[in-house]
DNA sequence: GCCCTGATTTATAATGATTCTAAGATTGGA
DNA sequence: TCCAATCTTAGAATCATTATAAATCAGGGC
């Protein structure tokens, strides 16, 4: 079963519809590794479903989120959140300054998964295994600029 | 060194000044084990600062994030931003039910940061260690209630 | 295949967390 | 003490996310 099988399957399961809409925001999710926010989906899927709703793009993702099948990751420096579908323990890296965030292989992360399950007592829906920082590239783009005038830095919204 | 001491020296470390409301934020996230919002922070405050201005709050927080002394953990269900003034590598937990965020002890969660920053190439700033869920008494209020009516639950702003 | 009904979507307004702005107050060095 | 640059503040502005109400649609039953 892929990825966008097992968020279609989640739906099913929970006995809600599999709209067009829906589908397509699973596939989008599903194939992606881009770590998208409510935003970025809408803009992706605009082409295909010029009537598509951002608010049906919010219902969603919080549909998924609350079945347990993508987590919410939180921002990025930004201020939207960004989702994963992918919910095997993996670790996060946000880069603050360009608002990309990447995936990390790790050895730790499914003991670390499997410990919190076992001693939390909470019922798990979802992970934010996420650190931030500079990537390489925003490091060496600060340097040039000859940057650390003072801790604010830039602001956007 | 104490913990308010720690995010003072970092401001004084930037070059920063110490006026009497960094002082008292510093000294709330240090003493507390609340995760507050900005919000929160500010409503503590108020009393002993009349004149406070939620900017400052968020200000403050903001420059502690990128000085790398305090973490930004996300949302816990609300849309507001939790913050965590001990970065030594811990996990939270956080009910999207009640909002709260607590600590959990773990052994592989050190491991893990070192990993990441072994591995990464990134200029680390803070870490997301959390997984969110109900919380024990939140899960017994929702079976109580007679829940899982399907999948939209409680929502709010 | 067609109907029906409740679940979904949509457009839009509303909400509220966070950021920006300009002006006045303060810090900390000289 | 004085000054300049940094901070704080009040308030407006942004914009991500939610709520609302009306129009559509999915999918089970016929």
């Amino acid at each position: 079963m892929n990825k966008t099988e097992v968020l279609v399957q989640a739906l099913r399961r929970a006995g809600l519809r599999l709209t067009p809409q829906r589908l397509a925001i699973c596939r989008l999710l599903a194939e992606t590794d881009q770590h998208p926010t409510a935003q970025m989906i809408y803009e992706q899927l605009r082409p295909e479903f010029p009537s598509l709703s951002l608010a049906t793009v919010y219902n969603t993702l919080d549909t998924l989120v609350r079945l347990g099948v993508i987590n919410a990751l939180g921002g990025a420096g930004d201020d939207a959140v960004h989702y994963d579908a992918d919910t095997s323990p993996h670790v996060n890296l946000a880069c603050i300054a360009c608002h990309r965030v990447t995936d990390l292989p790790s050895q730790y992360v499914e003991a670390l998964e499997r410990e919190v399950a076992a001693t939390s007592g909470y019922h798990l829906l979802g992970a934010r295994v996420l650190y931030y920082g500079l990537c390489p590239a925003c490091q060496r783009r600060e340097e040039a600029t000859g940057r650390s005038r003072e801790a604010g830095g830039s602001r956007r919204r």
